[in-house]
DNA sequence: TTAGTGTGTTCTGTATACACAAAACCAATC
DNA sequence: GATTGGTTTTGTGTATACAGAACACACTAA
């Protein structure tokens, strides 16, 4: 869990440095999202401050943000922190949730035709197949919330990026968690190519309910996955039911 | 814009004292929201810390927590902090995704048919009208919101409330601003009514589309009255579009 | 053995101290 | 008069210092 340092790439840059904190809480996310650091482990300010190298201050408030973020928890008792577990029905929450942004997004992204988006579209797409059939399981996870950062991007509604913010993260989480599981990839790209036709050609009815139904698929599969079990009919599947009431 | 003294009325409290850095963040949440601390206005850690009579370090936190949630912004060279301007577009977008996720509340409320809401909903919806009776406006915006939270509570989906927060904050920024113009509000009340109505009878596609439409019908106000302007077609009307495609 | 009590240890939250970055000011120069 | 170069001031981010809360543990008394 090094401390990455500033990158500096960038010409033109605004802010040269990223802050400690924003360093220390990249740092902590990505160990959380690779399971280097796992629930049920306690760890201190100190350890943590110790193991990036860094004081005390700027570890306080990166767990500020991934507390508020419902990535970690606190022990009862100021005994220190803990990356929060991620149970099955939080996954079903998280996909409700992110169903209702996803459509949103493909909806306002396909509001009017957008031929202009067809060619960077089909490159993320070919890059996904790509590295879907190289069995890359990382790159073929970045792929993917690629992908629907596109989409989201394409509907010019910066609340709503932001609001799906965590959702990326707890979804990368739960992602990497059965890391080298290439399974129904293909029609997981094959939906991601008839969202992005719907979005091309302005359907935006089309494509709010290809983008649903989407993420009720990955919603399946990666439940089955992770918990080896069917979601329960309780929360996952209220989508799908009444559709022809 | 005082510090507002640990809630000391609560039996088998959990954590009898909110930390100062939560406190703080309220403070200045609620300042920004009455209006108190103005957009184009300049503030230092220090002030800000002087006025609420803590050291600058909780003050830093909070202001960290206020930056994600896009209530204020850096100025630009280290020169203190701003609170962001309420723009048409945000509201805009703000409704659109509001919209969103009321749907997915209402929905997930109505899952199954919920006689034993009617009760609490309904003394919810008597309290509102009370309200607008009286032309108490903050307590109007509080009993709407209230209603909605409700419902949201009623979704069973603690990432969904999550979610929302943020948007329940800057729509109580929208509503404060325009004080006192009790437009409306029968309308609005018979809007609840009828999404409380289709829960109680476990009509989810119902709630889903009452929700939305509700949500449409406020965005319309809010910006009328903010704005005095109706909205551009370009982003809040999406949703009315190809309603029979 | 078990309940109760005092003490030491951890760990957190907050305040203070410090160093650096950037704006603001102010001459001095062309 | 406008522009440059150095100096002061302002304000932030980070580290350190400090005080208090909560656990752990030993020791005592029933």
């Amino acid at each position: 869990m090094p401390l990455a340092a500033p990158n500096p790439s960038r010409l033109m840059v605004l802010h040269a440095t990223p802050d400690l904190v924003e360093r220390a809480y990249e740092a902590l996310l990505d160990a959380i999202v690779c399971g280097e650091l796992a629930p049920g482990e306690r760890h201190t300010q100190e350890s943590l401050a110790d193991r990036l190298g860094v004081s005390r201050q700027p570890i306080l408030q990166a767990l500020l943000l991934l507390k508020r973020e419902g990535l970690i928890k606190d022990e009862p008792g100021r005994r220190g922190v803990e990356v929060q577990a991620l149970t099955p029905a939080f996954v079903q929450h998280l996909y409700l949730v992110r169903g209702a942004l996803d459509a949103l997004a493909a909806r306002s992204a396909a509001y009017r035709p957008r031929p202009e988006l067809r060619e960077a579209g089909m490159a993320l797409i070919r890059a996904g197949r790509a590295s879907a059939r190289e069995g890359a399981t990382l790159a073929m996870i970045d792929a993917d919330l690629g992908f629907h950062r596109f989409i989201y991007e394409a509907a010019h509604n910066p609340l709503l990026i932001d609001t799906a913010r965590i959702h990326w993260l707890h979804t990368r989480r739960a992602m990497g968690i059965y890391l080298g599981q290439p399974a129904s990839v293909r029609t997981v790209w094959a939906e991601h190519q008839a969202i992005l036709n719907a979005v091309v050609r302005g359907d935006a009815r089309m494509a709010e309910r290809l983008a649903r139904e989407h993420c009720e698929a990955s919603a399946h599969i990666i439940l089955r996955h992770l918990f080896d079990k069917a979601p329960s009919p309780s929360t996952a599947t209220q989508h799908t039911q009444r559709r022809r009431p």
